[in-house]
DNA sequence: ACTATGAATTCTGCATACAAAATATTACAT
DNA sequence: ATGTAATATTTTGTATGCAGAATTCATAGT
């Protein structure tokens, strides 16, 4: 078996999202570069690396001569960012083969459909919703559009756990999925790709509360 | 007065892409480490910072244990970062202020007209488009969105330089301009973001051929 | 009690040092 | 002459060290 070999600040910055996932950190914290680095067992170098990838995606902010600490949380960010992933996913769509999409359709309803069916812990609702988006993305071939979409996806990682339980909008998102997966059944794909617009924008407005 | 007090990775990634923007490095370069971080009179450490960022902006590309060079250029590249920008912009574009649009449209017509009248240099010209472009996204209030736009951007200057010579595009390009300042006067939002997409498509086209 | 000033401490930013991987070079065998 | 193995060199990836900025703490003055 191929023993890993790649960069300590990917494992670290990987380990990081992890944490970051499981809300270890809270948005506005500091963090100690030191503190940190032990913790994970490597230096402060490759740490470095990992937070300055990391501030470039905007998890994080840096600033002169007080380091790095976890970009804080507002509503307008919120909206900012999800504008822009609503345009880029829609792009995505648009320019990924409608045969493929029209082939990979049902899956994407059944996976909607027993989306709403168990309502299970935070954690494996977010990763059934990525998988759904990832699916549904699977057939662009714009590869740095693919990569740009997982990278502002990660700068809205800070807003994920803010999600609590309440099942109302877990069941509204569902319903969206399913509306986009029987616009690509019927081969259209603008109206899939106003839908997951819509999706987006949806979800926008039912997280709104919930950030201070 | 304030003296300047920034990053030395700041200052280095700015000097590298005005080298880039020069012309200093060609497609495809391994970068040397120690001679680069010699010649800019700096220690490894915040170069390779630099270099980090830069490749998470897709300018370069790094291989474990073979360090960074300059991403190697491709057509298809080169179509999937206009297909993005061209949506970005677009969103940028409708989720302004539309007053603000009308107020500035003429500005924005007289600098696309004048920009067909001295042909010049071609940074020149480049300064000039992107100012053109800057001014008409200055009324965007999503910053999230403006500085991912200039990240893509920052992604495409290494093909920027093979535009070289030759006024017919550039003649078309100014054309294009005049009409998106056009339909803003207008108040036609959506005509102005439909003929800012095109304008990214048609500018495509024109650059396809000098793409090996 | 509260503010201001200055020392002590903590922490970042940058430089240097070291180890391992990758590349180049040489020697040798076919 | 060509290919290959062994060795030397270069270069990256990571760790450590050091100077200065930012913060904290303590003390003095009002």
């Amino acid at each position: 078996m191929p023993i890993e070999r790649r960069p300590l600040r990917d494992q670290i910055r990987e380990e990081l999202m992890l944490r970051l996932d499981r809300g270890d950190f809270a948005a506005g914290t500091d963090i100690n570069e030191v503190a940190l680095a032990g913790e994970l067992g490597v230096s402060r170098t490759p740490l470095r690396e990992a937070l300055i990838t990391l501030a470039g995606e905007g998890v994080l902010e840096s600033n002169q001569g007080r380091g790095f600490r976890f970009a804080p949380v507002s509503r307008k960010e919120f909206r900012e960012l999800c504008a822009i992933v609503a345009a880029l996913e829609a792009l995505a769509l648009e320019s990924s083969d409608p045969a493929y999409l029209e082939k990979i359709a049902p899956e994407l309803l059944g996976l909607a459909q027993d989306f709403s069916d168990n309502i299970a812990e935070r954690q494996d609702i977010e990763r059934h919703d990525d998988e759904w988006h990832d699916l549904l993305l699977s057939g662009c071939g714009n590869e740095r559009l693919l990569d740009l979409i997982t990278s502002v996806k990660a700068g809205m990682r800070r807003y994920a756990h803010l999600m609590t339980g309440e099942s109302t909008p877990l069941e509204r998102a569902a319903e969206e999925h399913c509306r986009v997966a029987e616009r690509l059944l019927d081969g259209d794909l603008e109206g899939a790709a106003a839908a997951l617009r819509d999706n987006w924008v949806n979800g926008m407005e039912r997280m709104m509360s919930r950030i201070p």
